[in-house]
DNA sequence: ACCATAGGCAAGTAATGACTTGCCTATCAA
DNA sequence: TTGATAGGCAAGTCATTACTTGCCTATGGT
């Protein structure tokens, strides 16, 4: 479980991906594709694309629905809280007495 | 940065040198070495942890201060905490109003 | 001075993982 | 029904990376 999070998380592309989803949710695979080419033309190819989001998937980070010949990705943030919470907890970004 | 932290938090092992530093900071690589290993005498060698640790210390995850013949290595969560911020920032894990 | 302990460096191996290539299925519009 | 769009599957390639092996340096105890 934690060990799929993290892998995820280790590639760039898919971080990319992830912060995409934050931007706009409900991306389809060729609009994620199109978000990545960006301005130069340069850019991961469909099929790396569609690999990145099975891995992504399958660590829970981002869930997909199928709608007609559409299939629209959402990020989860809930699995990175969990799997992050063992050295997070104690103690918040900041704060002094 | 952020690239360095990711690719660190993808090994299992070096996520139990840091579940080890939560129980108990300032260890030595013998130490850590030895906690790996556990009861059943199987685990990473020496050479494998002390790589290890250089990758954790490159992320910056895990700080090191030498001490004549020792060197000892201590947790710092802050850059797991600037790094994953992008994605958790909004909404604290449960909070109701 | 000697030896054991604590750690470092570097080259080699084996496995993992990102990406490509080529082809196939399903939905919708004309 | 034909064609175009949206996506899926599988084998192969190439680079990264975790780990090993072998040797070297430095500190501390006796």
């Amino acid at each position: 479980m934690a060990e799929d999070v993290f892998k995820a998380l280790a590639d760039p592309t898919r971080r990319r991906i992830l912060d995409g989803l934050v931007e706009r949710n409900g991306q389809t695979l060729f609009e994620i594709c199109a978000r990545l080419t960006g301005e130069h033309g340069s850019g991961p190819s469909r099929q790396a694309v569609s690999q990145h989001l099975s891995v992504l998937e399958a660590a829970g980070l981002v869930v997909s629905r199928r709608q007609g010949r559409y299939k629209f990705h959402d990020l989860d943030t809930g699995p990175l809280r969990r799997v992050t919470a063992r050295w997070l907890t104690p103690e918040p970004p900041e704060s002094g007495p």
